[in-house]
DNA sequence: CCGTCATATGACTTAATAGTCATATGACGG
DNA sequence: CCGTCATATGACTATTAAGTCATATGACGG
């Protein structure tokens, strides 16, 4: 956590700095960030960066915090009548709000791919804590919950399929960043059913 | 490239530096992998490693083109014989191939991964130039066969689902090296096939 | 036995990094 | 107007990195 000095910033300042640290993390991913760069595109002496956090991972996972936040603002809407939708339509809610999440702060999405995907496993543990088993436990719950409505193929293996939707959900995201120029959220979302269109077929109850 | 010199050295010099490379590369990533590391784990002096490579790109160059090499191996016996099989028999042969790659030389299938989901994708087009592109490309080209064969879905985005193919296969071998302890083949190879279930019943023709 | 030439060496340079610290500033209460 | 205290500063340290280079070695042909 940042020390109490950065939260009596006024807002211009700390903004400043959080927006230079969000540009360092998403060109660089956390171990090629440079602290010196972001307190010189902040405008802000080095001995002031030290002044306001720990060091540079103190600093990353405020960054992280931040991501989950936002992130957690695109779901809250959804998961009000999560409990109506059957397990397609609640999935494709999520990977729309997945994908809007991306459109919308690509930087802040790339950071977040770029934790998960890197090879540091330990860093990984140590900003993101519980947060990835903790999702893979929701999504294996909600397609439990599909197989007791006969909604979904009681004979698919619920760890692999929970795994699998997972991995689509961040490679979708990465596929929006890399490939898309955000025009149109129509294209992306015509993805993302193409996508569902193959999962759903691949475990829905016949 | 490696300089010549690199090629006339003993055979065994030349393998204990590769070693040491891969031990580095598959630990840190390229970008953390430091030449230092490298010559003392090899025991040689920091200005031959320089007779025999340009640069620390140079020699990463070299350890992913023995990569390619050996993971070509791994998948040319089963190219002669891909004509005969049906595309879900050919899918699952390739995902084997790809497992047992990744169970053989889990280092290598670590420097791999990590290069391709790694943030830096102008290294990542440098170093495997082609490659990538076109193992999408033979993907698709199987999944059109497989539409004029009458196996698979023809409203199926051929694009779309060789995506999801390579995204798969990519975690399919990472789950393994994460997760599993290299005990059996069996236990890897009924995980992809709970994968291939769903893909399978998510694309083929009814 | 000598001279040459490919190879081997590690101290060195340059540049970048994270993090520190003595000092300066400036706002605000008394 | 003064003294105090949180905050601001950038030169500095210490470490590590990639890459260089003058010099040493040693094998081999004449």
């Amino acid at each position: 956590m940042p020390k109490g000095t950065f939260f009596n910033l006024p807002d211009e300042k700390r903004e400043r700095i959080t927006e230079a640290a969000i540009d360092e993390f998403a060109e660089y991913s956390y171990e090629g960030a440079s602290i010196t760069r972001i307190v010189d595109n902040a405008n802000i002496a080095k001995g002031s960066f030290y002044q306001y956090f720990e060091d540079k991972k103190d600093l990353f996972k405020h960054i992280i915090d931040i991501i989950g936040e936002k992130k957690l603002m695109y779901m809250t809407r959804l998961l009000k009548d999560f409990e109506k939708l059957d397990f397609f339509q609640a999935f494709r809610e999520m990977y729309a709000a997945g994908i809007k999440f991306a459109k919308d702060n690509p930087r802040l999405s790339k950071i977040g791919n770029s934790l998960i995907k890197g090879a540091d496993v330990k860093l990984m543990q140590e900003v993101l804590g519980e947060a990835i088993p903790k999702s893979n436990e929701f999504i294996k719950g909600m397609l439990l919950r599909g197989i007791q409505r006969g909604e979904i193929a009681p004979e698919i293996d619920a760890d692999i399929v929970a795994y699998m939707l997972t991995e689509l959900s961040i490679s979708i995201s990465e596929y929006f960043i890399k490939e898309m120029k955000a025009e149109d959220d129509m294209e992306i979302l015509e993805l993302a059913d193409k996508m569902i269109f193959v999962i759903e077929n691949g475990i829905k109850k016949r």
